[in-house]
DNA sequence: ACTAGCCCCTGGGAGC
DNA sequence: TGCTCCCAGGGGCTAG
C-alpha cells in the first residue's frame, strides 16, 4: 500500500519523466473516484469538466504531499493522485482497443499496453501482462505516450484544483507535518504525538492529521526498530524511547525510499516495476516468524491496533499503559 | 471530543 | 475443480 516512500518515489520519476508535455485526452471508467474542486463526479456529464479542466494543459512539475502525488498544470491547477490501498501510477505506450471481447459485457474499452516492461515469469506481474484490466485513469499525453492509474479496487482518488491555494484545498488542510523535511525536529514529533495522550502509539503515528505518510507497513517497522509494543498510550512512552521513535521514522521512511517503495502488495513504480523494500521487512506480515533482533528468540505476533493489524515481536516490544 | 465500526472494492488464499 | 468465507486496509463517515 503506497505509503509515503512509495509515493515519493513516484513522484519523483514523474517529475522527471512528465514535465514539458501537453495533456491531450483524457479517459475513464470509474468516475466516483474523480473530484474536481471539492465535489465527486457523479457521472458522464460532469466528466466533460473533469477533461475540460486539463486537456490542453502542460505539466510543470509533480511533487508530493503526505501520500498524495500532486501534478502541478500550467494552467494554474493541480491533479491530485492518492492511492490508496492498490493504486498505482503507471508512464509508458498505451492504446486504447475499443472492441469489446466476445462475450464480455462490458462496454469499457480495454485497455492496454503495447510495451511489455516487466516480463511475466511466475505470474508475478499478474497485473502486468499484456493488458491491464485495472487501469480506470487514461491522460493521453503529447508525445504519444500515457499516464495511467491502474487500480484493481478502485479506491484511489483523483482532484482536480486550483494550484493556489492547494495547501488550503479540502483534500490537504487537514494534515500534519511532512517527517522527512529537515525542520521537523523532536520537539515537533513530541508535540504532535501529544495531541493523542490517550491514544495507541500506533494508530496515532498512521494518523495524518498528527503525522502525514506515515501507514501501516511504516508504523510496524518503525515500533520494532524502537522496541515499543504498538499498543503502547503515547503520553505513558519515556521521552528517551520516544526518541527512538523519532529516530525509526526517519531511518525507516528513508529506507523505504532507498529500496524505491514496498512492492508487498499492488504498490509499482512508474516503469511497472516493483520496489524492494518487502523483502526488507523486520515484521510486517512476518506472523509467527523468529524475531530479527539478535539473541531475542522472540515469536512476532499479529493484533488488531485500531482497526488495523498490527505486527510485533512481544519479547522486546515494551508495553507502556 | 473521543472511538468503534461500517463502507468503498476485488483478488487471493484457506477450508471443505 | 469450484464453492464459500474471510482477509487485506486508507480514509471518510456515522453512531454511540
Amino acid at each position: 500500500m503506497p505509503e509515503l516512500p512509495e509515493v515519493q518515489t513516484t513522484a519523483s520519476k514523474l517529475n522527471e519523466l512528465l514535465p514539458g508535455l501537453k495533456i491531450i485526452d483524457v479517459w475513464s471508467d470509474y468516475f466516483s473516484s474523480l473530484y474536481v474542486g471539492k465535489d465527486q463526479i457523479k457521472n458522464k456529464k460532469y466528466f466533460s469538466d473533469f477533461k475540460k479542466s486539463v486537456i490542453g494543459s502542460k505539466v510543470i512539475s509533480v511533487s508530493r504531499r503526505a501520500k498524495n502525488v500532486l501534478i502541478h498544470l500550467s494552467s494554474g491547477k493541480t491533479i491530485l493522485v492518492h492511492m490508496k490501498m492498490t493504486g498505482h501510477l503507471l508512464y509508458g505506450s498505451y492504446s486504447e482497443r475499443k472492441t469489446i471481447k466476445k462475450n464480455q459485457e462490458s462496454k469499457i474499452p480495454e485497455v492496454w499496453l503495447k510495451e511489455k516492461w516487466v516480463p511475466n515469469e511466475n505470474k508475478e506481474s499478474l497485473l502486468w501482462d499484456s493488458y491491464n484490466r485495472f487501469i480506470h485513469l487514461v491522460f493521453s499525453l503529447s508525445n504519444g505516450k500515457s499516464l495511467v492509474l491502474s487500480d484493481v479496487r478502485k479506491f484511489a482518488k483523483v482532484a482536480i484544483f486550483e494550484s493556489l491555494n492547494h495547501e488550503e484545498s479540502k483534500h490537504l488542510r487537514h494534515l500534519g507535518p511532512e517527517p522527512l523535511e529537515e525542520n521537523f525536529t523532536f520537539s515537533i514529533f513530541k508535540g504532535r504525538i501529544l495531541k493523542k495522550p490517550k491514544g495507541k502509539i500506533k494508530t496515532v503515528l498512521m494518523d495524518q492529521e498528527i503525522l502525514a505518510g506515515v501507514g501501516n507497513i511504516y508504523s510496524d517497522e518503525v515500533l520494532f526498530e524502537a522496541g515499543i509494543h504498538p499498543e503502547s498510550v503515547v503520553s505513558k512512552i519515556p521521552e528517551s524511547m520516544l526518541q527512538d521513535i523519532f529516530k525509526s521514522i526517519k531511518i525507516l521512511l528513508n529506507k523505504g525510499i532507498n529500496f524505491r517503495g514496498d512492492s508487498m502488495s499492488d504498490y509499482r513504480m512508474p516503469n511497472g516495476e516493483k520496489g524492494e523494500f518487502q523483502n526488507h521487512h523486520k515484521v510486517y506480515r512476518k506472523t509467527g516468524a523468529k524475531c530479527p533482533k539478535k539473541n531475542c528468540g522472540g515469536i512476532i505476533s499479529r493484533i488488531k491496533v485500531g482497526g488495523r493489524s498490527g505486527h510485533f515481536c512481544p519479547k522486546h516490544q515494551k508495553k507502556f499503559v
